[in-house]
RNA sequence: GUCCCCUUCGUCUAGAGGCCUAGGACUCCAGGUUUUCAUCCUGGCAACAGGGGUUCGAAACCCCUAGGGGACGCCA
């Protein structure tokens, strides 16, 4: 066989998700057992959502488990450049060529017209898909139609009956009515290239040998398929890997529980763990070691030993292991060094102590007052809410409502965590006293303390939105119904 | 709704037709070590989704049902 060539393919639209981690894992362990390559490529074929500062968080964080790469953006390869954004000219000569060979054709269709196209289908309970409207337009309309500079997008042609087969190197032979396929857009009308054609164009020309990704992709590879085929060319071999799940088996998702990678450092993780701890989804050691590192994986290895089941990714037994690196892989010195790196960067202290100078009489005093911001807050229960008028429902509401509003804030700084807490308070027409009293107690675990504006500054979003979160457990959760409204109150109150 | 995928203790998993009275780990419980706690050690609770086949023999293979998940975007 030629040289193994896998990949992680990840957007840059937000913060970088362990389920990227999961996923990158595998694909390094795989190449590096075949001694082949590893490569990052950037898909920010979305211009609304990408952006630079998450490719860079993206970037570190996977740098940082110790998910490292061959080939990526900053590490030339001769198959660059690894950005989807800058290859734009390899799309546009692949799209003429299927254009050419007439299975890619311009669509002019609006978005109105498609809303009733879907509409009918639901109605009429018919698979939902692109009618092919278009399908048949002659070159003078099409030309005339491009002149006029109507907007269009290009779509594939896909056959409308019989069945595509491919093989899941996991599962066996998978098959999907070409009915259940749609003319999939290639090319957006602002002429970049969809995932799906920009991936299928990219993972050949980079020689990408297997492609091992989520579960979700599935149903979208009969696509994939089709357009190798097209191309003339040898598709890689599939493997879908389970999706990492919460705790109550849907998607593992960032509404429900901490998914960013960033989480997991702040909350003060071992990269090592999680990453081990990611091994043990959906494959297991043979011998059921549990501990293991990298290269100790990448020498038992053997993807078809991957289980389908869909894992629940368990935090505490997280806890468990990552408490074991700390016992068993740390000298007392090496420990202390890291602990400090992690908690009293010159950094991080800079911002404290002129907070806290003010506020005590000894140095003593010091980690009882700000013991928070390097652990978790005392416990708190339903009665550390009780306040002279807010209600446990107001204070819950104020909480859900501030992790919104904090998810918002693009780049963290005080200023704007200030600014977006105040305006909120504003808008629910309380004093900033009374506002802050649940955050105070949710990040701090007391009614008063350093500035608390300051501590969410300090903690970080992603710290910050579990304490919270964990409040809002503790007062027994928003019902659906009240959260419903909530949104609604929400969205109003943006606008 | 349509299609696809999945299904072993609460959770992660072992299991390639007889080694399964189903093993390990987390959690929880009990006991031991320890001045306390934690660690550590010992023990315990706890699962093959259900029903049909195939087979001398099924957790494993096939079918049906149920449950879960995913996809159905000019997002990836």
């Amino acid at each position: 066989m030629s040289q193994v060539r896998t990949r992680i393919a990840p957007s840059p639209t937000g913060d970088p998700h362990v389920g990227t981690a999961y996923i990158a894992l595998f694909n390094k362990c795989f190449a590096r057992q075949n001694k082949g390559k590893f490569i990052l490529r950037i898909e920010d074929t979305d211009q609304d959502r990408s952006n630079k500062k998450s490719e860079r968080d993206i970037l570190n964080a996977l740098a940082w488990m110790g998910l490292d790469w061959d080939e990526g953006p900053d590490r030339d390869g001769a198959f660059g450049p690894y950005r989807q954004s800058e290859r734009g000219e390899i799309y546009s000569s692949h799209i003429d060529l299927l254009i050419e060979r007439k299975k890619a054709f311009h669509c002019f269709c609006t978005r109105e017209r498609l809303a009733e196209v879907r509409e009918r289908q639901l109605k009429n309970k018919e698979p939902i898909g692109y009618d092919g409207h278009c399908l048949n337009l002659s070159e003078e309309e099409i030309s005339k139609n491009l002149e006029q500079g109507l907007q269009s997008v290009i779509r594939m042609v896909v056959p409308d009956e019989g069945e595509c087969r491919f093989e899941d190197g996991l599962r066996g032979e998978v098959r999907i009515n070409w009915a259940q396929i749609d003319m999939q857009v290639l090319v957006k009308s602002d002429g970049l290239p969809t995932y799906h054609f920009a991936n299928v164009v990219d993972d050949h020309l980079m020689n990408i040998s297997h492609v091992i990704r989520g579960e979700e992709w599935i149903n979208s590879t009969p696509k994939h398929v089709l357009l190798y085929e097209y191309f003339g060319w040898e598709p890689p071999m599939f493997f879908h890997m389970p999706l990492l799940r919460n705790p109550d088996k849907s998607k593992l998702s960032k509404r429900k529980n901490p998914t960013s990678i960033h989480y997991f450092r702040d909350a003060g993780y071992q990269p090592q763990s999680i990453l081990n701890y990611l091994g043990m989804m959906g494959w297991s050691m043979p011998g059921s070691r549990e501990k293991f590192s990298f290269e100790e994986m990448v020498s038992e290895f053997n993807i078809r030993r991957v289980s389908l089941g869909g894992p629940v990714f368990d935090i505490e037994k997280l806890d468990w292991l990552n408490g074991r690196y700390l016992r068993e892989d740390l000298s007392d010195h090496e420990f202390w060094e890291q602990f400090t790196d992690w908690s009293f960067s010159q950094n991080r202290i800079e911002k404290i102590v002129p907070l806290l100078r003010d506020r005590v009489e000894k140095f003593s005093d010091v980690i009882p007052l700000v013991g928070f911001l390097f652990g978790d807050p005392p416990s708190i229960s339903r009665e550390s809410f009780n306040h002279s008028f807010l209600s446990a429902t107001e204070c819950l509401e104020i909480l859900q409502l501030s992790i919104w509003e904090l998810e918002k804030i693009e780049d963290w700084q005080r200023g704007l965590v200030e600014n977006s807490l105040m305006s909120l308070a504003k808008k629910l027409n309380l004093k900033p006293k009374e506002f802050l009293f649940p955050l105070f107690v949710s990040i701090t675990g007391k009614p008063i303390s350093i500035s608390v504006i300051e501590a969410l500054a300090i903690l970080g979003l992603d710290l910050c939105r579990a304490r919270i979160r964990e409040s809002m457990a503790v007062l027994g959760g928003l019902s659906k119904k009240n959260e419903k409204a909530l949104t609604k109150k929400y969205r109003a109150m943006s606008e």
